[in-house]
DNA sequence: CATTGTGAGTAAGTATTACTTACCTTATTC
DNA sequence: GAATAAGGTAAGTAATACTTACTCACAATG
């Protein structure tokens, strides 16, 4: 997983080939097939590694927080971070893993799904409680908010761009709680 | 192009065979070496196609409109219905080609570039005029309107979920424009 | 009319790649 | 101390993207 992590540093998946991790790892590509089902097996167990440090420490910083609009402004935030800070993760989530159809009924994407109703409960609660609008649709609400977190990480991963974490993160909260419209 | 858009709406790029491709065309696989390059650019071609016409289509619609926002109203209800109208198109621009880098070098890319833009353009005149308040960073707005109009069909395009495209396109507008904060 | 060139098409490769099988060696356990 | 499992290997195999060398039709040119 290392060896394969080290790699995905440098180029796609497809590109990687299984006798290149084997050499990476300094051990024989049969011995991969005695720990991963196949070579998109080990993909999904490093994502799986990954995301779920990403969750825990995410649910850590949510748990401070009390009202619903400083809770989402911690996930855009915090998920930016986590973004820009472990690449690979987000290469692995944002572009590799959705175009093959058996990783959502992986491990890994079921963490997913629980972080996307942490999302939601979370807008649920604000719209109860009158903090957010009642004409708020939270599906929609929670999409243009993951929406706009990947979108703003996309030139990070593919181009290496820096991010301006804070920038970014203010400016999306901006947009989506205040309105860009005058 | 036809054929390999017909398998595309099977099954992912990669477990498409040039043997499958050559097979549903009716010719032999070293024809598809005369035309294209590889098989990746095949795809691109494909997507080039689609995406032109796309183009095209939003460019003529958003010329009617006057104000800045009935434009990017326009864009992300278009959008929509341009992704949900073609599955395969959306499959490859939002899923297939973004996890290769020499795709970024294609001509397809070119008028994706063009495209973003264009909406560029049309926030910065919206602040310009006054439409939209003068704090708002564009680039940030456009990643929102991008992020949220390729998010909403994620899901659609991986399951094959219905869209509700008006309900999407208004409800993204409603929390763009007017923030979801009371 | 002969020649020359060109675009469409094919058949039969080849190297590479993901994955398998059969086997070996070293710990662990009862 | 035998049995079992865990860690590891070498040598395959089938499939796949891509290449090469070759037709054939037919148009243009001189």
């Amino acid at each position: 997983m290392k060896a394969f992590s080290l790699l995905m540093a440098e180029k796609d998946f497809h590109s990687i080939t299984t006798a290149e991790i084997a050499r990476t790892a300094q051990v024989t590509e049969g011995l991969i097939y005695k720990y991963f089902k196949d070579k998109k097996d080990l993909l999904y167990q490093v994502l799986n590694d990954h995301f779920f440090e990403f969750q825990t420490h995410i649910e850590n910083r949510i748990a401070h927080e009390k009202t619903c609009v400083e809770k989402l402004k911690v996930i855009i935030f915090s998920s930016l971070e986590s973004y820009a800070a472990n690449r690979i993760f987000s290469k692995i989530l944002l572009l590799e893993v959705r175009n093959s159809l058996d990783f959502f009924e992986s491990g890994a994407y079921e963490m997913v799904r629980e972080y996307a109703r942490t999302i939601l409960d979370i807008i649920e609660k604000g719209i109860e409680t009158g903090e957010l609008k009642p004409e708020t649709d939270p599906h929609i609400l929670r999409k243009v908010i993951l929406g706009a977190i990947e979108h703003a990480c996309l030139g990070e991963i593919i181009f290496g761009r820096q991010l301006d974490i804070d920038a970014v993160s203010t400016g999306i909260a901006n947009i989506v709680f205040n309105g860009a419209k005058r």
